[in-house]
DNA sequence: TACGATGATAAAACCGGTTTACTATTAAAG
DNA sequence: CTTTAATAGTAAACCGGTTTTATCATCGTA
C-alpha cells in the first residue's frame, strides 16, 4: 500500500504538505492541492487510520461496553442498538462493540488501552471495576442505567424514568381498586429494583394506602426469572390471600405468574391483574390474556447517551449530566378491576 | 499516561525488553519480567492500542458493514449480530460497527483507511463497490447473502439455502394438493429473489406439474412491501382466479395478501394459504391465523461468517468458502390442503 | 531601499509501540 | 580448553501519520 512519502514524492511535495492537503488542518495552495490529489489517486492512496490516530490521539470511535459474560443481545438492546447508531452515523463515529471475555483482556498479551475516544457503558454494577477504571483514566464515559452512589454524581447517565414507572404503575393499579399488590422485584442490589420501589411505595403513600412490606420480594440471583415468579406467586397467594395483583420485573418473571395462576386456577386478569415492567420482549403480545407492560424507549436511551458521549468529546470538561426519558403504559388485559366481594 | 519509555527507565531495561514482556514475542527471564510489570503496575502502564496497531498492522477488530442509509437493525439483524458477537467473544475479536454516512466517508478530511482487518458485509447488491473496493485493497472479506456472479467465485460467503427453501416451501404447498401457486418475489436484482425461484420452479419440475409463469411476480421497489402485497393479490386473483396458494417474500407483504384477501372475502387458510420467507419479524404470531413461514437462522449466518473470517485473519491465502445455511419450516396454520371442486 | 508582516512549503521531531541486527553471557559439545 | 550454540538483552531503525519550527518568497509600507 502506498503511503504518504510515495504520493510526496509523486507530487513533488513534502509529506507535511501531503498532509495537510487531506487533513485541512492547514490551508493548501489551489494547484498543490490538486497535484497532490491526483498523485494520491493516481497511488490509490488513503491516509492509515492507524497512524493517524496515535499522532491524534484521537479514533472517532466510541465504545458500547457490556459486561463480561453477557452477549446476548435481547429486543430491548436492539431499540438502544439503534439509537446510538443513529446518532453515530450523523455525528461521523464508528462505534466498537466491546464484548471480549474476561479470559482473552486478562492475558498479558492482550492487555492494551482501549481504541476508542469514549465508552457506553451499559448495565452498571455496584463497585463497577468498568467505570472506576475508566474515570482513574479519565476516559470520557456515559452510563445506560442508574450508577450506584459512588459514582452517581460523578459519571454522566442516561436511564428510565424508574420510580417515575414504578409510581405510575402502582398508581394504575391502586385507581382499579387493587390494595394488596405483589411486587415480585429484580435482585435487591440493582438500581432499577431501589428506584421502581420508591416509585412504588410513593403511590401508596399518595394514596394514603398502607404497604404491606412482606409483598415486596427480590429475585434470588440463582433462579430463572420465571422459576422465580412461579414459586414467589405460589408461596405469597397461599400466605397472602387478599392479593389481586401482581407486579413483575420482566415478562418472564410473568410467564411463571401465569403458570402458577393457572395451577391454581385463577383467571387472569379477573382473578388476578399481572403487570410487567419492560415491554421489551418479543412474547409479551403472545400471553394469553396479552401482557400489560410499560414502553422503554431503547431507541432514546441509545441516542440520547450517544449524543452525551459525544458532546463530552467535542467540549471536554462538559458537566455531569443525568437524563431521564419517561416510559408510558402498554395496556394489553392482563389487568382489570379487582375483583370485589361479591363476585370473589 | 505513561509509555514505553517510562516503563523501560523505571526498571532498568530498554524499551524493548518491556516490549517482549507485553507481547510475549521472545522470552524474558522471570526476574526481568516481574521488575518490568512491577513498574507497569506502579505507572498504571498498559501498552497503547493505536501504536501497537501501527506497529503490527493487525488491530484485532472485525469490521460489520451495512449499506449506506440503513441504519436500522431487525430482528433477523438481531439474532446475526449475536452470532458475529459470541465468535469475536471467543475468538478474542472486536467488532466494528460501521455505518457512517457516505456525506462524511467522502470528505477529504474523513478519507482514511478502514481500522480493521476483515470485513462482514451485509446484503451485497449489483455491481456492489464496497466488495471490488476490497479486493482490490486484498482486505480480508465475507459476505452474507449471495454476491452477484461477478464476484460469486472470488469471495466467500454465507448464506441462507435460498434455492432450497424456495424448493421445500414449494413442495409442502404442491403436496397439500396447491397447483395454482401465486409467488410474490422480491425484486428481481436481488439474489434472494432468483435462488429461492430456482426452487420454487424445481418443485413444479419434479412433481411434474406446469408452471404458469405470469404466476411469478417481482417487487417494485419504489412500492411498500404491504401495498405490493395489496395490490397484486387483488390484481392476481382477479385474473387467475385458480390461484389457491400465495408465497410472500417477508410478513410485510402477507399482510398486504391478508388485507386483500378479507376484501375479497376469502377465507385464510381454507379459501387461500398464505406462506411468508423469513420468520424474523416478531409479527408472525399476531397474524390472524398465524402465519406459516421459515425459521431464518440468524444466528448461525452471523457466526458461521465470523468464523469464515477469523479463519481467514489467521491463515493467509485461504480458499473461498461458501456456506448454506439450511432453513426449516415454521407451520403456524395460514396453510391448508387446496379447496377441492366439491368445496370450492 | 529596507522593514516587518504574511503565506506557502519543507525539514525534522514526535506519537508509542515493534523488530532487526548486534553484543554479551552462559552452557554444551568436541 | 577451545568451539559452537543458545539465551538475554539492547540500540537503532521502522510503522505512517501529525506538528513544530524553520525557510523562503512576496507584499505593503515607511
Amino acid at each position: 500500500m502506498a503511503n504518504i512519502d510515495d504520493v510526496a514524492k509523486i507530487a513533488g511535495v513534502s509529506k507535511s504538505t501531503v498532509s495537510n492537503v487531506f487533513s485541512k488542518k492547514r490551508p493548501i495552495s489551489k494547484e498543490v492541492s490538486q497535484r497532490v490529489l491526483d498523485a494520491a489517486l493516481d497511488l490509490n492512496y488513503r491516509p492509515n487510520y492507524w497512524a493517524r490516530s496515535l499522532a491524534n490521539k484521537r479514533t472517532n470511535i466510541i465504545g458500547l461496553n457490556m459486561p463480561g459474560e453477557q452477549v446476548k443481545f435481547s429486543q430491548f438492546h436492539l431499540g438502544l442498538f439503534n439509537g446510538v447508531l443513529k446518532e453515530c452515523y450523523s455525528q461521523g463515529y464508528r462505534l466498537l462493540v466491546n464484548t471480549l471475555s474476561t479470559e482473552f483482556s486478562k492475558q498479558v498479551e492482550y492487555v492494551a488501552t482501549d481504541p476508542v475516544d469514549g465508552d457506553i457503558l451499559l448495565d452498571p454494577a455496584e463497585n463497577d471495576e468498568r467505570i472506576s477504571e475508566r474515570i482513574m483514566r479519565k476516559l470520557p464515559l456515559v452510563v445506560i442505567g442508574r450508577p450506584h452512589h459512588e459514582y452517581e454524581s460523578s459519571v454522566s447517565y442516561v436511564d428510565n424514568d424508574n420510580v417515575g414507572m414504578g409510581q405510575i404503575v402502582a398508581e394504575h393499579l391502586l385507581q382499579l381498586g387493587h390494595s394488596h399488590i405483589l411486587f415480585l422485584n429484580t435482585q435487591k442490589e440493582r438500581t432499577v429494583a431501589q428506584d421502581r420501589e420508591q416509585g412504588f411505595i410513593k403511590a401508596f403513600q399518595k394514596a394514603d394506602m398502607p404497604i404491606d412490606p412482606k409483598l415486596i420480594v427480590y429475585k434470588d440471583g440463582k433462579l430463572t426469572s420465571t422459576t422465580y415468579g412461579y414459586q414467589m406467586t405460589k408461596r405469597l397467594l397461599a400466605s397472602h390471600p387478599q392479593i389481586t395483583a401482581i407486579i413483575t420485573d420482566t415478562d418472564k418473571v410473568a410467564l411463571g405468574v401465569y403458570q402458577a395462576a393457572e395451577e391454581l386456577k385463577l383467571r387472569i386478569p379477573d382473578d388476578l391483574s399481572v403487570f410487567a415492567f419492560s415491554d421489551d420482549s418479543i412474547y409479551a403480545p403472545e400471553f394469553k390474556p396479552p401482557l400489560t407492560g410499560v414502553r422503554l424507549n431503547g431507541e432514546v436511551l441509545g441516542s440520547e447517551a450517544a449524543k452525551l458521549l459525544i458532546e463530552q468529546l467535542r467540549v471536554p470538561n462538559t458537566i455531569v449530566k443525568r437524563i431521564l426519558i419517561p416510559a408510558s403504559l402498554v395496556f394489553r388485559g392482563s389487568c382489570a378491576k379487582a375483583r370485589t366481594e361479591n363476585n370473589k
